[in-house]
DNA sequence: CCTGTAAAATGTAATGATTACAAAAATATA
DNA sequence: TATATTTTTGTAATCATTACATTTTACAGG
């Protein structure tokens, strides 16, 4: 908790109760949880915390880059940001797993000035599903 | 003409001229058109075309791998399938340009059985936005 | 300790892309 | 031509996300 604590003031954020609690429940799940997940985890020991919160602390890591949001078809995820990695995601039963490699650096191009990010996802189906059929 | 009714027929679509159309468009703008761009483009010549249409086109077009869909913060974007590449993201004025890397296969792992696409997007900044500031 | 001010959190309402659904139109079939 | 099937359409619903105004909390200075 100190760790995050100075974590979060080295980004330049403002260590609330409530922003340690959100960046410490990512930290703890690595499954690339949604909104949702956050807040139905969290509400148990945060009664009060309302989604707009969520969505407004999120936005604020995204920004201070502490954390990364995954676009997907339907709902945002959210990932700490660390080593990268890329995603694999079962298009069945919807699981984001991540995959060991890194995402290969971008060739020189006419149109590019600067590169901040990469996001590499691959789609199919994961091995559970498979044999569920 | 003929050889999109072809390219249709060969995916088991049946090639209306809605269809024909949509189809058409994506492949003369390799732009990475959205719903909305289509839709603003194609009314002039069909008047009564609805986004309802739009949307179940190009989701049977996905599903018959004609077409990718491209998964963005804000809406989807579309993109003829054809030689596999990546693709960079300017965050500023959210034009998304093509790259021409392909990405990597993806590694052994444990949880994947198959996998059927790789979606690569850089992003940053793009050489106009950078210069415009 | 108070008190005032800024920051953080909250709740509700708005936005906007996408989908569901049922009806209408077009096309194929017999 | 009549009928069945497919395609298209329009409207309404859904649902994640954001806008915004208000309340609550933290915190500095007296």
């Amino acid at each position: 908790m100190e760790r995050i604590q100075t974590l979060l003031r080295n980004h330049d954020i403002r260590p609330s109760y409530t922003r340690m609690a959100i960046y410490r429940y990512l930290d703890e799940h690595r499954e690339h949880p949604t909104v949702e997940a956050i807040y139905d985890a969290l509400s148990a020991t945060l009664p009060t915390l309302s989604k707009t919160t969520i969505y407004n602390t999120l936005n604020l890591f995204v920004r201070h880059h502490l954390v990364k949001e995954i676009d997907l078809q339907d709902h945002k995820r959210y990932d700490i940001v660390r080593t990268p990695h890329a995603h694999f995601k079962c298009d069945v039963c919807d699981t984001l797993y991540d995959i060991d490699i890194t995402p290969p650096i971008a060739p020189k191009h006419a149109d590019i000035s600067d590169v901040r990010d990469a996001q590499l996802v691959y789609h199919g189906t994961c091995k559970r599903c498979r044999q569920a059929v």
